[in-house]
DNA sequence: AATTGTTTCAACCGCCCCGGG
DNA sequence: ACCCGGGGCGGTTGAAACAAT
């Protein structure tokens, strides 16, 4: 490639550590800007917003590469993405050492894993549908509910649920009110975490710690997170999952494990204004089965099936 | 061990906004 | 007022890694 073809290429692709060093001496003379200046230097044959990505994704010092979304992280993306939504840049400036790609990814792998064990779930309950009462996506007679894995199915599908709602039915959700999803007598392990600090870009805070972030113009809410519960659809993930929530576990209300993960946003219809906060601030709850049962079971049934990825 | 299915995540694309000319 | 280029952002893709069979 020479002339006048080597000056309109442009290398796309996975970048080298050789492009690397030369992204990163460019931002070491002249700071993390003039993305443009560096193909038109022909110092790379990358664009300037491929640089600008791989020096805000991976490159930028503090990030917290190769390291999964702690309890914590989970909170405030679901949380603050129930709020004003798929703002990723605006949610990844609470959560140091992430990107807002990093929010976009662990988004997006989450809805799949959720819309798919919803899926499996819904399918299951509508066979099933005429047997018994349908509570949660599943039978209470189910037989089935008692392995491990369609305690866990059941679980998440608890949190696919809300989600989906959030996400297909955001004018229906924001004028009902949604119950409060906590059970006030977690596990003490799923309490007690590893305490973590987080640095806002306005404060710094104990993860244990009632959080109340500065009114925010933008979203015109004060944005309140009470760290000290936990988001269980976490817990889910882990191997152990199921041990802590055992069928056997004296707080389960139906022999299932925890029924619904906490954390999930609500919306006081009188308190002026959105909020999202957990059961901490909450009076007057629901439990998960009366909100079910405010709506028909059918609705699952309209669920969007997981994406599948065909490759072959 | 091989194959198939699933998940993760780096990177691209298109759209939009903004500022300079 | 208009154009243009740079940069920011959200959505999407697809290769690689990982898990299940």
């Amino acid at each position: 490639m020479h002339g006048k073809k080597e000056q309109e290429y442009i290398k796309k692709g996975p970048w080298k550590a050789e492009e690397d060093e030369v992204l990163l001496n460019h931002v070491k003379k002249y700071g993390p800007r003039d993305w443009s200046s560096i193909r038109s230097k022909g110092l790379l044959q990358r664009t300037g917003k491929s640089c600008r990505l791989r020096w805000v994704n991976k490159l930028q010092p503090n990030l917290k590469n190769g390291c999964k979304f702690s309890l914590e992280e989970e909170r405030v993306v679901i949380e603050l993405q129930a709020e004003i939504g798929n703002k990723w840049a605006k949610i990844a400036t609470y959560l140091p050492g992430r990107t807002d790609n990093d929010v976009k990814n662990f988004w997006s792998s989450r809805q799949k894993r959720l819309a798919r064990i919803l899926q499996t779930t819904a399918t299951t309950s509508k066979s099933q549908r005429n047997k018994a009462k349908v509570r949660d996506g599943f039978t209470l007679e189910d037989p089935n509910l008692s392995s491990p894995m369609e305690g866990e199915a059941s679980s998440i599908m608890s949190q696919q649920s809300y989600s989906s709602f959030f996400n297909q039915n955001s004018d229906l959700v924001k004028m009902v009110p949604l119950p409060d999803l906590i059970k006030p007598n977690l596990p003490s392990c799923a309490i007690n975490h590893v305490e973590q600090e987080f640095i806002t870009p306005f404060e710094s805070y104990k993860s244990t710690e009632q959080i109340a972030f500065p009114q925010d113009p933008e979203l015109n809410t004060d944005v309140t997170f009470s760290m000290g519960s936990q988001d269980l659809i976490t817990k889910i993930d882990e191997p152990n999952f199921i041990d802590v929530f055992s069928p056997m576990d004296a707080s389960s209300e139906y022999g299932i494990g925890l029924e619904l993960p906490i954390g999930l946003p609500f919306f006081e219809p009188s308190s002026g204004g959105s909020r999202i906060g957990t059961r901490d601030t909450v009076e007057n709850s629901k439990n998960c089965d009366s909100f079910f049962d405010d709506f028909p079971v059918d609705i699952f049934d309209e669920m969007e099936p997981p994406a599948t990825q065909s490759k072959l």
